[in-house]
DNA sequence: TTGTAGGCGTTATCAG
DNA sequence: CTGATAACGCCTACAA
């Protein structure tokens, strides 16, 4: 590969001016900048990214941590994010979490390591204390879908309590007072303020909240299915079922037509997050937009803005979810 | 950040020594050892990664361009690659190509241009000859789905006519005789293999392929949407439908039940690709299996051994396609 | 076993 | 406007 150095040669003139034309960044006379324009073509140049990170101490690639690279709800964020970077030029850097708290550390300390001029963090299972020592480091970071007290600035979050509210709260305007509910992870702060939605809406209309009613699954589909038949098990009847995210919705409604069940006629299922086969799925399931391309795109302006200088750009960091109704969910039959 | 420098001021040896225990390949007695080691934790010491890569002239990280991040065929590549890549140190590093010629040509630029050791390249739309001409460059790279004949070594690939032929196969020995096609777009290599494999069956069993059973379309779920209706509108029966990917026979499906068309009584439908929620789809979806996972993480470890030196490692570059038997087909209804 | 010194390819600061 | 020259942080002969 050739090297700025041949180019100089070539062109007949010092590193300095050739460094110059390819950074536009000072005065070249239009002659000399075309013979090092020509030595360039005609040597293939290319510059040597690590000898330039090096310089400048500046890599121009930002690390992005989700916990998993397929999925329904991490492509989307993957998607938004490396279309919003690559505009500016900048590289992503990509790393697996896998929820799990060792392998989501690595992945910041590899991100890092590798030189990440920022980082974009979907983390669940770091401890807040961990992400407060980050912030004293060098990179900056901005986290996607979970709001840590003292850098809330550096939060783009979902209100994801306003959600499960919602969801519920349709059910609970359909007519429906038996409500199932199957949260995520409770440790995982989405999880937990969701089903906080459920319980403020059931509140609300004054209805008990029935902890036979309630089953703690994985936010995943196999989860979904079986929290649904255990809750199916329990004995208590119930005319609608509210699931954290689509993935466990989807597993419950191919449980329940296994089970006979029909949906939305002797059920009514709700999801969150719509993600892509939602609108596929027999019948189409009713859920709770959750935004995530959009807000892959805010965190990568984040760091454009915060990391790179580019003062101008704005970016959200507080979304609202939108319920989604389509024909899972429909008022109980009259008994 | 502390440099090795600091580093070996504060355990007072010389960088070389520092470096030697770094790299551990070279003799350093445990005492020296041990108070660079001290000197590097006090120090909160990590090497900086641009500089080893000037030096070196190697970057340890490997450039993965595939046509999206999101979406149910890609993602599944990325993650196989990226558990395959990390467990070896390597890192990921991320572009989108976006079906477009002028975008992958970008992308490839983009990632050898960030000094990436070895390429993966999932791209449909770059011309053989570019390839051929990146071949004679100097970074080594990998192809997935794809297979270029003067370059076969380097290409990792499923049998697409064996799978098409399965598919349509099936519907045959299932007793349908009028069976349309939906095939991805044409100058796309898996598409027309498909295609041919789709004729093959068909020929083989001494059925004619209708031309007006035959529709183009783009992979996508409306394009298998609007597929199947003009299909439908063209008055010509057919009784099973073949189509090249899961996301179109989605889109068929979908658009068959809105018309009221019973599947799989009164048509049957059959997906390629074996997507995540083909399974999910009511009836579940019948579909043929393309382990891309599988592939992504062969083609990692292709990168490992023909970039990396790792010579011990064996790699399949050769998939055969397995048909999924599920619930959207069956024997045609008898007149 | 350990230290010295030169080089990897660029950028940036000075002079001129 | 252009040209030397010193960083940037690390690796690796070559010496000691």
């Amino acid at each position: 590969m050739a090297t700025i150095y041949e180019v100089s040669k070539l062109a007949g003139v010092s590193l300095a001016t050739v460094s110059r034309v390819m950074n536009q960044n000072a005065y070249v006379t239009d002659a000399t900048k075309q013979k090092v324009l020509d030595a360039m073509k005609e040597l293939n140049y290319r510059p040597n990214s690590a000898a330039q990170s090096l310089a400048l101490n500046r890599s121009d690639s930002v690390g992005v941590l989700v916990a998993e690279l397929d999925g329904p709800f991490y492509g989307p964020v993957m998607a938004g994010v490396e279309s919003e970077l690559r505009k500016a030029g900048k590289h992503v850097i990509i790393a697996a979490g896998h929820d799990d708290e060792e392998t989501e550390k690595e992945g910041v300390e590899f991100l890092i390591g590798r030189g990440c001029d920022a980082l974009i963090l979907l983390a669940e299972t770091l401890p807040n204390e961990y992400l407060i020592e980050l912030s004293k480091r060098d990179t900056p970071f901005v986290m996607l879908n979970r709001s840590t007290k003292t850098l809330e600035s550096q939060c783009i979050t979902l209100d994801n309590q306003l959600g499960g509210y919602l969801a519920t709260k349709l059910l609970i305007e359909q007519g429906h007072r038996d409500i199932a509910y199957i949260s995520g992870p409770l440790w995982k702060h989405d999880a937990e303020d969701r089903f906080a939605g459920h319980k403020q809406a059931m509140e609300e209309a004054g209805i008990e909240v029935d902890p036979a009613l309630l089953f703690e699954s994985d936010y995943r589909e196999a989860g979904g299915s079986s929290g649904f038949l255990q809750l199916l098990n329990s004995g208590r009847k119930f005319t609608a079922l509210a699931c954290a995210n689509d993935e466990m919705a989807s597993g419950a409604m191919i449980s329940a037509v296994q089970k006979g069940i029909r949906i939305p006629d002797d059920l009514s299922i709700v999801g969150f997050d719509n993600v892509h086969y939602a609108r596929l799925l027999t019948p189409s399931l009713t859920t709770v937009e959750f935004p995530i391309n959009e807000m892959g795109k805010m965190a990568a302006r984040w760091v454009l803005k915060n990391a790179y200088g580019k003062t101008k750009l704005s970016y959200n960091n507080y979304f609202s979810p939108k319920l989604i109704q389509r024909h899972s969910t429909k008022p109980p039959a009259s008994k």
